[in-house]
DNA sequence: CAATATTGTAATCATTGTGTAACCATACTT
DNA sequence: AAGTATGGTTACACAATGATTACAATATTG
């Protein structure tokens, strides 16, 4: 099993190393974020298990940050960290789409506690593998693009999936070959190239998006 | 949709009268108990969305007495009540089967602000046993589609009760004849091909509705 | 026990998926 | 600019899978 990647958003500098030392010797990896700025991207580019957010950052309610990621397939476990307490907050924290709250000041072992029920009450869920807008559903087996399901056939399936779990790396035929079909030995080279028009066709029928790259004389990316 | 039923079992009589009044007037029913006594026979009996449990009873624990449920199966979420405040405590109600936690004296908008959390989380569960126009009736083992009564011999009943028990879910055909068939091992796959035309033919002769759709390389899902 | 209904299996038909080769288009080399 | 290497596109054969049908075996019912 690997280690659960924790995205903290804190800004202030002492409380977020504080928790970043706290979580880090727990087990967990964390990325830390000051503002609200980067979380997106980190969110495509990294496989985030849960979320740590404030709700007091400065200029941005981080309940409705969470709210507008929910709103556009961001599925990820939340636990707010406030100072508020009043009823109506707390209340609209759950609302806007909270699994979890914490006032400060807050002891760190809860935290941690709430921290490790709220991960394994979302690990049954599925990982949550994202590239841009194409997003996987380990539950079902299933891609979404922009929230909308995609029919596959079993070799795009997986042909897809090996570049998500490999994307911004540059994979050659030898090794899709070897990595997504049965029986790669006795198949030729050029059958690769077939079933990546294939996909293109199914998840990018217009051409505009480009998710899937030609190398020459390299392979095939996904970036 | 039903009412989402509440057990609490809480020693102070006045908190807990206190507490079934605020969930009776937030719409849910509620159970109280004084002790854990009771507790096991009415979760065989009565079908409880949750558990509101104080972990501070005369001469229980709480914490344990979730415990041991939990390893005799009974999986309901929790909540525990509990005056206690040291982190030990704390982190011994998570690992003993708490879903959520909530410290004495509490604020009552926020204890229902955690069940409706709590609840939603765990919905998937407990769900009718309806689909669309299909309805199930446990008393007699009957189905009606569109309030009409069907009849289905006992294969297609298990098979179609199965599928509504799963609705949403893909079923492989191993899972199905594990599932339904009772000396599935000397069975062939292609069994379950054949018994699913024959329901589809009961449930849905003009095939307007399918119901129940093939997934190819997969399996058979009911949505 | 006979009549009938149910169910499993195999054969056949229908549909969908995949590998290959031929051909076309593009990029690189000289 | 021509030639070569590489990737893209298309068409087709056949492989894989599912649906349908027929029939035999088993179970149920009167």
């Amino acid at each position: 099993m690997n280690k659960k990647s924790i995205l903290i958003v804190e800004d202030e500098e002492d409380l977020l190393e504080l928790i970043e030392y706290t979580l880090c010797k727990e087990g967990y990896e964390t990325i830390g974020c000051l503002n609200t700025k980067t979380v997106k991207q980190i969110l495509d580019e990294e496989k985030i298990d849960l979320i740590l957010m404030d709700r007091n950052l400065p200029g941005v309610d981080g309940a409705n940050f969470i709210s507008k990621l929910r709103s556009i397939g961001y599925a990820h476990p939340v636990i707010y960290v406030t100072a508020k307490t009043s009823d109506e907050d707390i209340l609209e924290g759950f609302d806007k789409g909270a699994d979890d709250y914490i006032t400060k000041p807050f002891n760190l072992k809860e935290l941690t506690a709430r921290i490790k029920a709220l991960i394994k009450r979302s690990s049954n869920d599925s990982e949550a593998l994202r590239f841009k807008d194409i997003a996987y559903t380990a539950k079902n087996k299933k891609f979404t693009i922009d929230d909308k399901k995609i029919e596959l056939t079993h070799l795009e399936h997986d042909l897809l999936l090996e570049f998500i779990k490999n994307k911004d790396i540059l994979l050659s035929r030898e090794y899709l070959l070897d990595a997504v079909w049965e029986d790669s030995y006795e198949k030729k080279l050029k059958t690769v190239n077939v079933a990546i028009k294939r996909l293109k066709e199914k998840i990018d029928p217009n051409g505009e998006k480009e998710y899937i790259k030609s190398v020459r004389g390299e392979g095939y990316i996904l970036c």
